[in-house]
DNA sequence: TTCTCAATTAGCTATTATGCTAAATACGTA
DNA sequence: TACGTATTTAGCATAATAGCTAATTGAGAA
């Protein structure tokens, strides 16, 4: 397999590491939001909420409207939600060690 | 949901979003490998890529096992591969996409 | 013990990411 | 036109990453 397909999906990944980011990504999963609604989400300045979404819509995985002065964004793809589902099973079970290393 | 959740989670998508980090995770989909064979295949000095084994290691990953002086590593979770079929699926969108406004 | 090999850690530099404020754009309304 | 609101872009300072070489640790062999 060629490098520069895993260089692609580090971009995605990539896109998706970081909090802010996987806030917005999970407050799209019930539809789309303007970025004023995503900024009170998140918890930090348009301008760096703003960043944020351009980051997701270069990466793929969103998409802006324009409907009036609002720019309302949505999941492209979907399936990055069940990413979830994984990323917490890695969390749970190293949780599980650490007890387990607390035990021994 | 809490930020921290979201800040361990986010911890997680890092210790993936690298290219040479994917190629170590899909490498180890077959079972555990030495470092040194890591190495031939992510193709850098063994000490960077030590570096990358120990940030997928904190995150919960995988883990190391010694035999002799050679350590093996394999994958915890191996869920992880699964996140490939999502991630590709971005790309194509994308590639999909690219090619509309290519038309247009 | 001493030597060698595999792997990790330290220390450094260069690049990249983040988040802010301030300025620019886009659109609707008076 | 001029003004107000939502959003983006620019510019900057700070922090985090990535990669290298050199030094260190761990385990087996001579």
């Amino acid at each position: 397999m060629d490098r520069t397909v895993y260089e692609a999906r580090a971009e995605v990944m990539k896109a998706l590491a970081h909090p802010s980011r996987l806030m917005i990504a999970d407050a799209l999963a019930d539809g789309e939001m303007c970025v004023c609604e995503l900024q009170e989400i998140v918890g930090s300045t348009m301008p760096t909420v703003s960043r944020h979404l351009s980051q997701m819509k270069n990466a793929g995985i969103i998409e802006g409207r324009r409907d009036g002065n609002q720019i309302y964004y949505r999941l492209l793809v979907p399936c990055v939600l069940r990413l979830f589902g994984c990323i917490d099973a890695v969390l749970q079970s190293e949780h599980l060690r650490a007890a387990e290393a607390v035990e021994a």
